[in-house]
DNA sequence: GTAAGATGACGG
DNA sequence: CGTCATCTTACG
């Protein structure tokens, strides 16, 4: 703990001082709205210093924040307790901080919280004891093990682990080398730094409208500034290599800068890991939920210092405490995933730009479908577009088409129609692989007791169980939970009366194992459920050839590249327009496009087959046209219509309580006491679809508002108001993706 | 988040 | 009327 570098001007533009007396305001990584002021000996420590304080009873470490209000008299203030020597976080990352609180409304404290999630980075590096080669000393007395170990030492330090495992010999021998002067001790940063990027490094020769939506992205750079661009282009028009181009570009422009690359999920992360050294020639700084602490605290401590100049994440990558951020790509800024529903409620997307616009620099949105709200912004001129618009290496669009399950039905217990069946064994014939889509896990999605009706569902929830078959289990895939298929119904207690209804990935597989015996089958969904194999060796096995037919989730529609498959069979196109939330036809169109798009990559035509029992729905009929300008544009109006996102805008508040009662009673009240505003409208209180998850029941009111209507300002009047009693918990989620 | 004070439920 | 459990509040 040492002290912190001098004070920085205060931020105030008009050059006043810090207020005297050394006093601070420390914003505390805890769900507070504001921060507590301190006083300080000497210079007070800079805008956005780590630094220690009493806090109640404890030693809470805090941020030095802007001070805001009135301030208590000094006399009444306690002393700060000590500060960190890891660099300040940025004004940027601060005003982003305060903005992005009051717009999700979430208190300060619960984001700053993220940004200083990793616990121990601020310690500053530990030293480890680490072994180089010295010169022999003489008169060493030398053992076969000694000799193993001087053999695998090298200029570069290693553990003694490392020289120890590398000798087969214990870790004493090394430690006696050492002792004796033939090994050098070193003192290691446990966190070394990340290489960084090429930025001189030639890419690949880039196609005409590469090459044109490239410049047009350098010229954004070069310019400076906020602006929001979104490249969009079809599956396969090389997009990545186009946004390296403005990473290449903006860390260029300023040798200081970092760049960001958000990725919607970590599985897409790893393989993109590899993708970015082969174009940089050096691996970026990784940042998902799968990290250990330890590369945790090393991309945390060198994204601060300023050394990891690329970071590559998912989306708690934004608050990563970035000493100078200079450019943000969200790459599939449609995905869904990019929403963050627990615990800080925002979507990354949004708030990646707000960052951009708070701190002048340029965001990039990569995605083959863009979302509505990006495409409307495109329209409204509040962003720019580039196009990419013709396929690489010359690929036609998968031709797709749509199978009316009404005219062409399975048979009874069948998921497949016999169209797609033959198509199937038309690919077979050719030896050209096949994929049957299904975003759904399990063997059933549904277990329903034949004698009394009984639906099995997880103890205190309304969520279904699934069964799994492979593990014979039923599975809660909301809450986790799982138990063994019972073999009597456990309401009526009938025997062999539970019957598993409809389809999940594994039933498919079931069905196609009895059709196509002698064809290599394998199953790929999230909990990879046949076997041992891993997700992994099932995407190797199927890019070698190895598989004829996949039957996969929605794992298989993102990011894969599978160069011999020529047919994408839709196992059930209308499963997500059921539910019926405003963005279900235009996550299904995003959806089905994806997974459609895997056919036909490379020189061989693709062919997919959606089966449906609404060949009628626009999204399909879009679908099978490939017009998807004319669907956003139908999606469009009926967005504009009801007056909902991005048309206007929407805020869910959402009660929960083990206590029904009172969750009904809170649910009244807070709907009779909302202010009567101009064109705000408040809807329900309505129960959740999944009313209860382990035992705790949800009910939520809509907001619904014009566009030019603060909902922030309307919900803090609002629930400011009303006294909501102890054990009912209330969240905003402001613009609501999910509606379970 | 957490710990101390305030409020209320049950037992001697 | 005392003790323990739970809810409320405040933290500078």
């Amino acid at each position: 703990m040492n002290k912190a570098s001098p004070p920085t001007e205060n931020s105030s533009e008009d050059g006043e001082a810090p207020p005297s007396g050394g006093r601070v305001s420390v914003l505390f990584p805890l769900p507070l709205p504001k921060a507590y002021d301190y006083a300080c000996d000497g210079a007070a420590p800079s805008l956005g210093a780590f630094v220690t304080a009493p806090f109640g009873p404890r030693q809470v470490t805090g941020v030095v924040w802007p001070s805001e209000g009135e301030a208590p008299a000094l006399e009444k203030l306690k002393k700060l307790a000590g500060a960190f020597e890891a660099p300040p976080l940025s004004p940027d990352l601060i005003a982003f901080i305060d903005w992005a609180a009051a717009y999700t409304m979430f208190p300060k404290g619960a984001l700053l919280r993220m940004v200083m999630r990793v616990s121990d980075a601020l310690e500053g590096p530990r030293m480890q004891t680490a072994y180089i080669r010295a010169a022999t000393p003489e008169g060493l007395r030398m053992t076969a093990q000694r000799k193993a170990v001087l053999a695998a030492a090298a200029e570069a330090p290693q553990f003694a682990s490392e020289l120890a495992s590398a000798a087969e010999v214990s870790e004493a021998v090394v430690r006696g080398l050492a002792d004796a002067g033939a090994l050098k001790r070193v003192d290691v940063d446990p966190d070394p730094p990340f290489d960084p990027p090429d930025i001189e490094r030639q890419g690949p020769a880039l196609s005409d409208d590469q090459q044109f939506a490239a410049e047009a992205l350098a010229d954004v750079i070069a310019e400076g500034g906020h602006k929001a661009v979104l490249i969009d282009g079809v599956t396969g028009s090389g997009k990545t290599e186009v946004y390296f181009e403005a990473v290449v570009a903006a860390l260029k422009k300023d040798p200081e800068a970092q760049a960001l690359i958000l990725l919607p999920e970590i599985a897409l992360t790893l393989p993109f890991l590899t993708r970015v050294e082969e174009r940089f020639g050096a691996a970026p700084a990784p940042w998902h939920s799968d990290l250990t602490a330890a590369q945790r605290r090393r991309t945390w401590r060198r994204v601060a210092e300023g050394s990891a100049r690329l970071v590559v994440g998912a989306r708690s990558a934004l608050f990563l405490p970035f000493k100078k951020l200079g450019l943000i790509v969200v790459d599939e800024e449609h995905d869904n995933a990019y929403k963050q529903e627990e615990g800080v409620i925002y979507h990354a997307r949004d708030m990646a730009v707000a960052r951009g616009s708070l701190a002048g620099f340029p965001v990039v949105l990569a995605s083959a479908t863009p979302s509505l709200e990006t495409v409307v912004n495109v329209d409204e001129g509040r962003y720019d577009a580039v196009g990419l618009s013709s396929r690489f290496a010359d690929a036609a669009m998968p031709d797709i088409r749509l199978i009316d399950m009404r005219e062409d039905p399975p048979a009874q217990g069948r998921w497949l129609s016999p169209a797609l069946v033959g198509e199937v064994d038309r690919n077979l014939s050719v030896h050209e692989q096949s994929l049957l889509f299904l975003n759904r896990r399990g063997y059933a999605p549904l277990t329903l007791c034949r004698r009394c009706g009984h639906k099995m569902t997880a103890p205190g929830s309304d969520s279904m169980l699934v069964e799994h078959r492979f593990e014979n289990r039923l599975i809660c895939h909301h809450t986790g939970f799982s138990m063994p298929k019972p073999s009597a119904c456990p309401a009526c207690n009938a025997v062999d009366a539970l019957t598993p209804c409809g389809p999940g990935v594994e039933r498919v597989a079931e069905e196609a194992k009895e059709r196509w015996p002698d064809a290599r089958i394998a199953v790929l969904s999230s909990d990879t459920a046949p076997g041992p194999r891993s997700m992994r060796e099932v995407l190797d096995a199927m890019k070698a050839g190895e598989i004829d037919i996949l039957i996969a989730t929605q794992v298989a529609a993102k990011g894969h590249h599978f160069p011999n498959l020529t047919l994408v069979g839709v196992v059930d196109a209308d499963l997500g327009l059921a539910g019926g939330d405003l963005r279900a036809a235009e996550r299904t169109y995003q959806l089905l496009s994806q997974v459609t798009g895997r056919a036909g990559r490379a020189e061989k035509p693709g062919r997919a087959l959606l089966q449906t029992y609404q060949p009628d729905a626009p999204v399909l009929a879009a679908l099978a046209s490939g017009d998807r300008d004319a669907f956003l544009a139908a999606e469009a109006i009926g967005r504009r219509d009801l007056g909902f996102p991005p048309y206007g805008r929407l805020a869910a508040v959402t009660l929960r309580s083990m206590d029904e009662q009172a969750l009904d009673r809170t649910a009244n009240a807070l709907k009779a006491s909302a202010p009567i505003a101009d064109g705000v409208e408040v809807l329900g209180p309505a129960r959740a679809p999944i009313y209860r998850l382990r035992g705790v029941a949800r009910m939520r009111l809509l907001v619904k508002a014009k566009r030019n209507v603060s909902l922030q300002a309307y919900l803090a009047d609002w629930l400011a108001k009303v006294k909501v009693p102890g054990p009912v918990r209330v969240t905003v989620d402001i613009n609501p993706y999910s509606f379970l």
